[in-house]
RNA sequence: GGCCCCAUAGUCUAGCGGUUAGGACGUUGCCCUCUCACGGCAGUAACACGGGUUCGAAUCCCGUUGGGGCUGCCA
């Protein structure tokens, strides 16, 4: 048996979205799995939409997801007097022929054949025509000459299926394979490729399935062997239609922006049609070792954001604060400030990983500490009846702060050092607080104000930390300040 | 319209002739708790419908309904 090899041929017309990135992982994973080759084909016959950028997109989208083509990734407008040797064989053989009918005439034949509740499918007008040499030089397009023999069909089995897909050729439109430009289209190029790259497992959309046996009718025409076939059902949008810019971020890149790590995104979209028991957190590694066709469910799946929050929040947990403070950096705006990569920042951002479903939403939280001074809302404020206690309380937490051993508040990198810090923050603040018959419940709030000006923040110890002495007393004055205001 | 495909909770799914129909997301309640989270525990909710086949069908067959795809000189 040969070795396996899959491949994504996307056409670079738009951003890589995610059903494209399902369809490259399911290649991937499943020559992987096998000890095969995946390869990366770009599909820009289109000469119209396709776009460079959008080629770009989808390579690095791909690298981002950890999905590298193993071979040098092709592209068919540099091919194409390879596809012109075979449609001369083609046309030699009587397999296809020149179709010199206008757009027009065939927009009419069509619009007769649908008023008549008739399949709309080329009449077959030029189909026996010998045309000469000047009439080759008038405008036309090269058709495949579809047998018609009574009763021929036209099947192959489908891996995802398991099962004989057969089509009547009475079905089946004597389909374009050269454009009036000389281009080849997609049912005759992609065969083409697929043949001469060795394909031996196509993987792709459900919504290939109709143009499968004409590429199948192409490869017996052409003397090459049939691959292999799976189609995957489509993914749909929260309302059950297909997957579209009005269900909000539909490309990877998008999501790479808005913060989701490309472990979760690789872990939903494999899960979203394909399981290994009651497995759900998986890494490539495992879906590699895992991975099985007859186990990629055969119905539409509907995306669901949720699930993915849930992910990559958790993703987002099991990594190293460092690690991402890094991936944060590499994701920000660039009018946004960077995080340093010290043990500061990293403090924080360790308590708020656990608080946090994206990279986005844990920067956020992280303004208060990012920005000089604090804003504080006297709404906000207002719902906690602070009185002169409270103003004195802060006074007296001022001095606890200056109090504070110097020691504690280290630099660096050191995440073991950072343990030893919180807790010696910890153990100071209780004492400090038990000594005055306080509790932490009682006072937690009105800390929290002070340094935030928020009613939500990270842990009080590791913001006492990470601002370290020097903030925490500026924002504990400024606070008072802001008080003082508004009880006049 | 024609052809093809699909059908377990709101969502993703396990199941492959005999199960109290399992897991996960979400959601609800409780616990933990300095806020918010995390975590723990508990609850919620499904075999689209109708016929067969069978001692027995979520599982096999047929039909209905519903959904999706294709019906381009796009891919």
């Amino acid at each position: 048996m040969d070795t396996i090899k899959t491949r994504f041929a996307p056409s670079p017309t738009g951003y890589l979205h995610i059903g494209g990135a399902r369809t490259a992982l399911f290649n991937y994973v499943y020559a992987k799995h096998n000890g095969g080759k995946f390869v990366l084909r770009i599909e820009d016959t289109d000469f119209e939409r396709s776009e460079k950028i959008f080629e770009e997109d989808i390579i690095e989208s791909l690298r981002w997801m950890s999905i590298i083509s193993d071979e040098e990734i092709l592209h068919q407008s540099e091919r194409l007097n390879i596809y012109n040797s075979y449609v001369e064989k083609l046309l030699k053989e009587g397999r296809a022929y020149y179709c010199f009918c206008s757009k027009d005439l065939l927009e009419e034949d069509r619009n007769k054949l649908t008023a008549e509740n008739k399949k709309p499918m080329y009449v077959g007008r030029c189909r026996e025509l010998k045309p000469g040499e000047e009439m080759l030089k008038t405008p036309h397009v090269i058709r495949f000459k579809v047998e018609r023999g009574t009763g021929s069909a036209t099947f192959f089995k489908d891996l995802i299926r398991n099962q004989i897909i057969s089509i009547e050729n009475k079905e089946i439109d004597d389909f374009v394979i050269v454009r009036e430009d000389g281009i080849p289209t997609y049912n005759f190029a992609v065969v083409i490729d697929d043949a001469l790259s060795g394909i031996t497992h196509v993987l792709r959309g459900d919504d290939h399935v109709s143009n499968t046996p004409k590429q199948i009718m192409l490869y017996n025409a052409l003397g090459f062997k049939v691959p292999e076939f799976a189609h995957v059902s489509m993914i749909l949008g929260s309302d059950g239609k297909r997957l579209s810019k009005r269900h909000g971020a539909t490309s990877v890149i998008q999501y790479k922006k808005e913060g989701f790590l490309p472990e979760a995104l690789v872990n939903y979209l494999i899960r979203l049609g394909w399981s290994h028991g009651n497995d759900e957190i998986l890494s490539l590694d495992e879906i590699i070792k895992f991975f099985d066709l007859k186990n990629i469910s055969k119905s539409a799946a509907i995306f669901n954001t949720e699930k993915l929050l849930w992910l990559n929040s958790h993703y987002i947990k099991s990594k190293d604060p460092f690690a991402l403070i890094s991936l944060i950096n590499d994701i920000s705006e660039d009018s946004q400030a960077r995080l340093n990569e010290d043990v500061k920042t990293a403090a924080l951002v360790d308590s708020l990983k656990s608080r946090s479903k994206t990279l986005v939403e844990l920067r956020q939280k992280l303004d208060f500490f990012l920005n000089k001074t604090v804003e504080y809302n006297a709404g906000v404020i207002n719902e906690f009846n602070f009185n002169q206690n409270d103003a004195a309380f802060l006074q007296v937490f001022k001095d606890f702060i200056i109090s504070l051993d110097d020691d504690i508040f280290i630099d660096g990198k050191n995440l073991e050092g950072l343990k030893v810090s919180i807790e010696s923050i910890k153990n100071a603040f209780n004492d400090f607080l038990s000594q005055n018959g306080w509790t932490m419940k009682e006072k937690a709030m009105i800390i929290r104000l002070a340094f935030t000006g928020e009613k939500v923040s990270p842990p009080i110890y590791e913001m006492i930390f990470s601002l370290g002495k020097e903030r925490c007393t500026e924002r504990i004055e400024a606070f008072l300040g802001f008080l003082s205001g508004i009880k006049n």
